[in-house]
DNA sequence: ATGTATGCAAAACATTTGCACCTGG
DNA sequence: CCAGGTGCAAATGTTTTGCATACAT
């Protein structure tokens, strides 16, 4: 039930929070922006308002539940946060999203950061690029 | 001469697009946001308009003479681009940012894409910390 | 001269906030 | 019941655009 996650990180488990934490735990697309959640759930029928959607996505960010994103061109995207890190490839012509996980691209993160005297608390690396499908057929122009 | 690398990439040799490339070039922040480069063209002097100081980014990031990123918050800062890509540490505390390159990670982000099947255009790394003055003294809290 | 670039003000977006009303525990 | 949450509308901050004027070639 999501109701225990909600609750779990301190948060009353009210009906626009369940509503888009379950949007987010069943949608298809992993990653969407805050105008995305917000109609995806007016079609569905619930009765929100774009300004909650932000104040409980900033919520959920904070709580750690989800992880925003900030991709070239200024567009964020959230993303439920499974608990396993990873980086995301980005398909400039179709948009298609795809993660994966480096070791050894962690591992030179981490020996960077010391060499240069930080304390890592978090990173992202994004690979903008054109994916197979579009290579090949037209994409989406 | 800075109108020559203007008129190379097919821009004329205006006085804003000369002050901001110049600016660009000399300034010792190599990172500024659109608002900064408009601020210290106006403490200089300059009678630049806000929106000019847009479009002659936008610009320059067309030809290739500049690069954008989005760091984590939304911000957008500007930075000239010398070639060499690199990547970034970013202080959380005092917003330091230094630069970096490693040939490991360069190399796996190429072996990645190919295993997906992306075609790479472009990519950022961008690693949020606390650099080691902030960690000895208090930063800028 | 003449097509382009500029400055200004207004518009367009994305995100946040104030406030009166509603709701979960 | 009541603190906290919500919807709406208005405010904010950033980036873009329309237009008459100014400039580079």
């Amino acid at each position: 039930m999501e109701t225990q996650e909600l609750k779990k990180v301190g948060l009353k488990a009210t009906v626009p929070r369940l509503r888009i934490l379950q949007l987010l735990e069943s949608h298809k697309q992993r990653h969407l922006t805050a105008e995305e959640v917000y109609k995806i759930l007016l079609e569905v029928g619930e009765d929100v308002g774009l300004a909650t959607v932000y104040r409980v996505l900033t919520q959920f960010e904070a709580a750690g539940l989800v992880v925003r994103h900030h991709f070239e061109g200024g567009l964020s995207v959230f993303e439920l946060n499974e608990g396993c890190h990873h980086d995301h490839l980005v398909c400039t012509k179709c948009g298609k999203i795809v993660e994966f996980v480096d070791e050894v691209i962690e591992q030179r993160q981490r020996i960077i950061a010391q060499q240069k005297g930080f304390d890592i608390a978090d990173h992202c690396l994004y690979i903008y690029g054109v994916c197979g499908e579009c290579q090949g057929g037209r994409g989406n122009e």
